[in-house]
DNA sequence: TTGCTACTTAAAGTCGACTTGAGGTCAAGG
DNA sequence: CCTTGACCTCAAGTCGACTTTAAGTAGCAA
């Protein structure tokens, strides 16, 4: 395969995946003249990296997952520890998400004025809400 | 209160603090010769920026939804908004928190022999499950 | 009044994950 | 054979949310 079609089937731009290449995530078989050749398993690579990066870790997390050969090697560790911060992350999210059903159907005048809003406000203040970076389904 | 109350009482760096006050998200009451003088009121506007941080609004978004004297004119269609979007977010978080739990349980020899991996892979391929810029509770 | 420091500014740096741009190469089709 | 354009490399740019640094100022205790 040539990157080209790795770039239609994966739907990665050719930019990522030299990218991912120069990162050491993916490797191509070798060179026709200049041009990169990929085997036919660097798709299941790019989907285990997108499920990587969807549970939550870094390139460099997921890069320290492969083996030279490519083949994964996942600590089942790891997986838990992720777990468990997602777990984390969806406690959190529950929370605000109530919060701000509540906030939107609250008959206070400003939300401010809510008791719960305002609870929410503490917790997310004391910094116990933690902190996202992002949120999933951001706008472009 | 000075700035190093603010830093005191709200436990964020004055850098921080100044570079809300740059983006319009808080605003001094005034100056003491150069230095910033505070209202008690900021520390509200501090919670209520983290409660829009920890909800997955930008920076930007939150100056959106506020004057720069922190006066919120959030609209309930804006928060339910935003709380559908989380209940997206936590379905795909718990998605793939169980599929973690699976494949660190799971017997088979190698994670990609396993039915459920391989799904959970192909939907992360297929870009289903939504991009997560970073976990909650990152290292440092 | 001196001097210590906490404060000030503007600009640049950081980090992760890419993207973009400039300039170059070469495999394939006409 | 020659052109075309897909591909290449390397460097620099982008984005968000801050942090860091350098250089300057001034409130307050002695």
């Amino acid at each position: 395969m040539d990157i080209s079609e790795v770039v239609r089937r994966s739907g990665l731009p050719a930019s990522t995946l030299r990218f991912y290449e120069q990162k050491g995530l993916i490797a191509s078989v070798g060179r026709r003249g200049l041009h990169r050749v990929f085997a036919a398993s660097v798709l299941e690579q790019l989907s285990l990296i997108a499920l990587g990066r969807a549970a939550g870790f870094s390139l460099n997390e997921i890069a320290a997952m492969f083996g030279a050969d490519g083949r994964p090697r996942i600590e089942r560790q790891q997986l838990l520890e992720k777990a468990d911060e997602l777990d984390q992350s969806i406690k959190q999210l529950t929370a605000m998400r109530d919060g701000l059903r509540h906030a939107a159907a609250c008959s206070a005048p400003s939300h401010l004025e809510c008791p719960k809003f305002r609870r929410l406000m503490g917790l997310a203040g004391a910094g116990v809400i933690g902190e996202r970076r992002n949120g999933a389904s951001g706008k472009k």
